[in-house]
RNA sequence: GGGGAGGUACCAAAGUGGCCAACUGGGGCAGACUGUAAAUCUGCUGGCGUAUGCCUUCGUAGGUUCGAAUCCUGCCCUCCCCA
């Protein structure tokens, strides 16, 4: 695996590059929609990848390991092979999980051990078993196993889940390195930063996971609650410390203001749910603000969903008809939701690879930042 | 013609003397959502007001009572069964 950075500039940290995996190259900045159950919900592989031009998707350890189940995915030839994408995917580890369903777990040095949401079954989630997952479901990019850190957290539990978070990743590095993919071609892993919102902790931790040899590098532990300024603060804080030459990821994130923003500041990866939940939930996101296509307001506004949008469905639909399906709880709501709001992402973090390239980055995110936050 | 049931807010439907401006759904309006237990969740929904509050509401007109959506009387309307 390999990262070339093309450009870099001068008055941002913002570069665009070129990242190869085993399924071919991503260029960043980049987007990954998130497809937790092997599916982006609300879009199927045929269009994320020609309509929307995906370049990558992300998808989740712990759920395809509950359900269909890793021997499954096994005997279908993969994860690739079962949902028929043949594009790069990269694994969350299920240190999310830790997080988000912290009611139905138990930490111990060992690792993570979860009661089912589904069954109320046990498991337990190891930096080792993790790893062998994500090589079974056949990840591009294995992430390590981590504890996602709550906000708001109190120092010195951020620090002893630091040093946690530190052991489970040399478990995970080892782990990786005594291991061969399961498929004819090659994974990478990439270390995640943790240290919720404490300057010193994420120096820390920084610097220990850049001696780890890795292709790329991930910033967790953010936009769980946190003020945006924090989260800003926290990036760039770790983007001055990781090594220039890997692609850095910040995990979760986000509006696409927090994209620019973070793209400003050394960012090269990003994923959140935001565009295809938010979506389904009547939010779209267009380059002239924010649209709620519940709002009584679209009832008779027959013109396009977003008039310049860069999806068919933009101008296929009427924003008078998107907010009737929506309010109808219609499935082609959501659908059609998800297709504009990925799309516009996918642009989005394009355009802004193309403005670095261009070298005019800095004066194009401004303006569309005081665009994006708008609501119309 | 005989017998029976019932009329509650936008709709449906609880409530049968004070805890009722009135449960609960639906509908309507608005908001939330950041490595997805989410096509989910929250708030408001008679009027005025920031509000303790005030005003007008449970078919309709009266009455009983300190007090009525709830009890009594007249009237109007709806539905069911029998002829």
């Amino acid at each position: 695996m390999k990262y070339k950075i093309e450009q870099s500039l001068s008055d941002s940290k913002a570069r665009a590059g070129t990242f190869s995996t085993g399924h071919g190259k991503i260029n960043t900045p980049a987007f990954m929609p998130v497809g937790t159950l092997g599916s982006v919900k609300g879009i199927n592989t045929r269009e994320l990848k020609r309509d929307i031009n995906s370049q990558i998707l992300l998808s989740n350890t712990y759920h395809l390991y509950l359900r269909p189940g890793i021997d499954v995915i096994y005997r279908a030839g993969g994860l690739h092979e079962f949902i028929n994408w043949d594009r790069p995917i990269l694994t969350d580890s299920g240190g999310y999980q830790v997080f988000s369903l912290s009611e139905n777990r138990k930490l111990t040095e060992e690792g993570a051990y979860f009661r089912s949401h589904i069954d109320g079954s046990s498991h337990m989630f190891t930096p080792e078993n993790v790893v062998d997952i994500q090589r079974a479901i056949g990840a591009d990019i294995i992430m390590a196993f981590d504890e996602c850190t709550p906000y708001p957290c109190d120092y010195e539990y951020a620090a002893k889940s630091l040093d946690l978070t530190h052991q489970w990743l040399d478990r995970c590095v080892k782990r990786f390195n005594s291991t061969e993919p399961r498929y004819d071609y090659e994974q990478c892993m990439f270390p995640i930063v943790q240290g919720s919102v404490y300057d010193d902790l994420r120096r820390r931790s920084s610097e220990y996971v850049s001696e780890v040899a890795s292709s790329g590098i991930a910033i967790g532990g953010l936009s769980v609650g946190e003020p945006t300024t924090l989260m800003y603060e926290m990036t760039d804080i770790v983007t001055d410390i990781l090594p220039k030459a890997k692609p850095r990821y910040l995990m979760g994130v986000g509006t696409p203001v927090n994209i620019l923003e973070s793209i400003d500041i050394g960012v090269d990866m990003f994923d959140c749910v935001i565009p295809t939940r938010n979506g389904r939930n009547g939010m779209l996101f267009t380059k002239e603000g924010i649209i709620n296509i519940k709002n009584e307001k679209w009832k008779d506004d027959f013109s396009p969903i977003e008039e310049n949008g860069e999806s068919y469905v933009d101008t296929y639909y009427s924003k008078a008809f998107l907010r009737h399906l929506t309010v109808s709880k219609e499935m082609l709501a959501g659908q059609i939701a998800t297709h504009h709001n990925l799309s516009f992402y996918v642009w989005l973090v394009r355009e802004a690879r193309n403005r670095i390239l261009q070298g005019n980055f800095k004066s194009w995110k401004e303006r569309m930042c005081s665009k994006l936050n708008l609501r119309l």
